[in-house]
DNA sequence: AGGACTTTGTGAACAGATGCACAAAGCGCT
DNA sequence: AGCGCTTTGTGCATCTGTTCACAAAGTCCT
């Protein structure tokens, strides 16, 4: 979708409409198929082996027609009356976003977020893997992190094709970010998921999101102002 | 705001038509002038004084027309001929966002990630002062973290009222969250950020915004997947 | 002062996303 | 088999957001 435009969650790439006629599922239902699969997991560990729109819709805090158009894009899979078999919704979710194919994700940076990123368990569920860990920092280089040890900066062509490396996470300081982010694309890496408080320039054919605390702040600021001169404002008219 | 619907970078909450009436300022526009105010920053700090649209939206990559739609909703700070003033525009999106307050934030759960969270320097700039750290575990209560006391989870409710906290971040396991989030909500804090992997429910009156490395990944994913069929597919047809 | 040039601000067309409301489809009970 | 109940899938209206394209407004140079 993207524009040469954003990237970032929110408006994150429009991706052009090529592409969606290609897949025909709209960016914003692939934004949440994620949170349906989740979801869906645990509903299945409850033991749960059907669910209907509404009680889904319910769980995953949207609209039931919502949901259920947004289903509708990967194909009929409900049943009248019934509702969705959890088990197959959930493969076909997986299936829909990629899921069964296996990404091997490099890390870049291991301070303190990176080190958090390296040890999130929940990363290498669901096909990623951590493949490799790399900072310009030589005091960094050689520690042990989750089983993995960091590599130099200077290595990073070298790791990410030995490793044949799919995403590349960006969680660098600024200023390094968009060097980083140029070598990991001249290397091949067409997904980077940027944690660096910087717009990133790529190439169209590369995707990049963003995730930025101090944005998710200005934004709950903003609100959180409009909040607080409510009550004036109503008083005022 | 928020419909009863959704949270999180993307689908954010459309917010009611009732409050973009209020302020005036679209959804979209909010989540990108962040975004711009940075972006302004960086320019500032090199020594710009004025730039025009064209340059602006360039950096913040985004289009230009796009981008001047949103800055005149915040008014017409702009001069025909010549651009925008940097420091002036800074500060109408700085008013506009409500960064010329103050807001006090606590984060619970000092795990790999409230850490990172916690010694994140960018957090405390821009009128945002972590003002308690909060976490279960015994072990950990006590602790200094960046000049700041962990504090036990039980002084949960004393610490949000002590402290005015305006703003609560969730770094907790997924598990606990929903109960924190229920605390904060009943201490009054109407504005949520969630790094757990879980769809929170909150009343209409609660703002959330949610950061899920396990979502960008799979959405990444997905547009991965988009582009090793590619080859393929367009041979195919 | 006047004309050429630049750049903003915005009306209008378009595109995308959401929500409503209901027909179509299936289940289960009699 | 038939009837009533439940729930999906979707056409349509609406709303939000994006893009185009240009008039209005300013600067700079002569």
């Amino acid at each position: 979708m993207s524009l040469p435009d954003s990237q970032g969650p929110d408006s994150q790439s429009p991706h052009s409409p090529l592409s969606r006629r290609r897949t025909g599922i709209p960016e914003a239902t692939v934004a949440r198929l994620p949170v349906y699969l989740r979801v869906l997991g645990s509903l299945a560990e409850s033991g749960v082996t059907t669910v209907s729109s509404d009680a889904l819709a319910v769980a995953a805090g949207v609209g039931s027609a919502k949901l259920r158009k947004d289903l509708s894009h990967l194909g009929s899979y409900g049943t009248r009356g019934v509702g969705y078999d959890v088990e197959y919704l959930v493969y076909q979710i997986s299936r829909t976003l990629g899921l069964t194919q296996h990404y091997s994700v490099a890390i870049i940076g291991v301070g303190n977020l990176g080190h958090a990123l390296a040890n999130y368990a929940g990363f290498a569920s669901r096909g990623f893997q951590i493949v490799a860990l790399v900072d310009a920092d030589p005091r960094r280089v050689g520690e042990q992190i989750n089983g993995l040890e960091v590599r130099h900066l200077d290595e990073l062509e070298t790791v990410v094709k030995e490793h044949e490396v799919s995403i590349g996470v960006i969680a660098t300081p600024a200023a390094s970010a968009q060097d980083v982010c140029d070598r990991l694309v001249s290397c091949g890496v067409t997904s980077v998921l940027n944690f660096a408080p910087i717009v990133l320039a790529v190439p169209d054919s590369v995707d990049v999101r963003k995730v930025d605390l101090s944005i998710e702040l200005q934004i709950l600021a903003f609100h959180e102002q409009r909040k607080s001169s409510h009550a004036s404002e109503v008083g005022a008219g």
